[in-house]
DNA sequence: CCTACCGATCGGTAGG
DNA sequence: CCTACCGATCGGTAGG
């Protein structure tokens, strides 16, 4: 066995448990937010000891930016993959949206949608983190634009203000994770009605 | 002097300084949540000693609970107040949305709006401090509601969907509160925009 | 209102 | 990956 083999199995054995690790980290952070995520009680969940943990990540901003990262992937993995194949615009851009409803109402965190908890968490406090999370947001918006633009492009609205649209329709999805959390099911009926008069019955 | 006499100014004392520390908390709260709230730290920043501030509110939750009331009473100074002698319906609703905006461009609270800041904190812990906050929400959507509702008894707007309106309008502002936090001060272009789609411009 | 203290937890480091 | 430790801070209490 080469010495070359044995860092490889090593590499991979430390990216195994800094996934494992984050992604508990995020189910913390969509409950407690990513300051309540800390080396001590993930050592304590995940039955690791805490230096070994900071061995991974380092400091806590670390940790918080591949915790950030994972939140990232997995949302991606239930949210966005699923219509990959979808016509793009009206269709594609429905059932994004029906994916994300399934997301928060599931909840694929046990503490709802992981951006809306973290932005709100992080609005004032400038720095990686915060760039990262923004960062998200901005994408996850320009997604729901692009295949706006690809409906009004093939006729399937009418000239509808796409940014206002994108704009409302995000800080409807925002606000049905909130009131779900409270345990209001009635707003996800709300937001079904708010995105058909935007999009069209 | 009698002993009610010193038992009243006592009392007179001790509310002052509980109004101090709780302003004190709301805009610590605004930036960093309530958990951010801490007795050190205000006994820090006010020169009392972390003992004192105890005596007075007894534990953490009471503190919450205290300040969350004082971010009420300001809020409601700010928003709902100036509006109070404008006619019921439209007029007084749009009113109530510029001062919500100015209360957060100026903002009023160095982190933004109290409310959004918290209830994205607290909405996965249940509690007598996450049924303050969303008393409060429940409030502020009502007041919504019922000028909507004028507006239209009034024959100020076409056959609106209220509920959904004050859906709308409600996620639209927290949106803009973070969009704000951002640095995106286009928002509020944005929002005026939306408010304009919903109740006319 | 205060000083003085408690046990628990925090992020981080030393040293292996 | 580990044990062992650091100083700082947490909520809360004793006792005045």
């Amino acid at each position: 066995m080469s010495v070359t083999a044995i860092s490889d199995r090593r590499l991979q054995r430390g990216a195994r448990s800094r996934q494992a690790i984050t992604r508990r980290a995020v189910d913390i952070a969509s409950l407690d937010g990513l300051d309540g995520v800390s080396f001590g009680r993930l050592a304590d969940d995940l039955d690791i000891s805490k230096a070994g943990i900071q061995t991974l990540f380092r400091t806590k901003e670390q940790l918080q930016l591949a915790t950030v990262e994972t939140a990232r992937l997995v949302f991606l993995d239930e949210v966005v993959a699923p219509a990959r194949d979808l016509p793009s615009g009206l269709v594609r851009l429905r059932a994004l949206l029906e994916n994300w409803i399934a997301y928060v109402e599931r909840p694929v965190f046990p503490g709802g949608c992981f951006w809306t908890a973290t932005m709100a968490e992080f609005d004032s406090h400038p720095g990686p983190v915060r760039d990262a999370l923004a960062r998200q947001r901005a994408d996850w918006q320009a997604l729901l634009l692009r295949h706006l633009h690809s409906a009004i492009a093939a006729g399937e609205l009418g000239n509808i203000d796409a940014e206002l649209a994108v704009f409302q329709i995000d800080s409807m999805l925002n606000n049905t994770n909130i009131a779900l959390r409270l345990g209001n099911h009635d707003s996800v009926r709300l937001l079904r009605r708010g995105i058909d008069n935007l999009l069209g019955s």
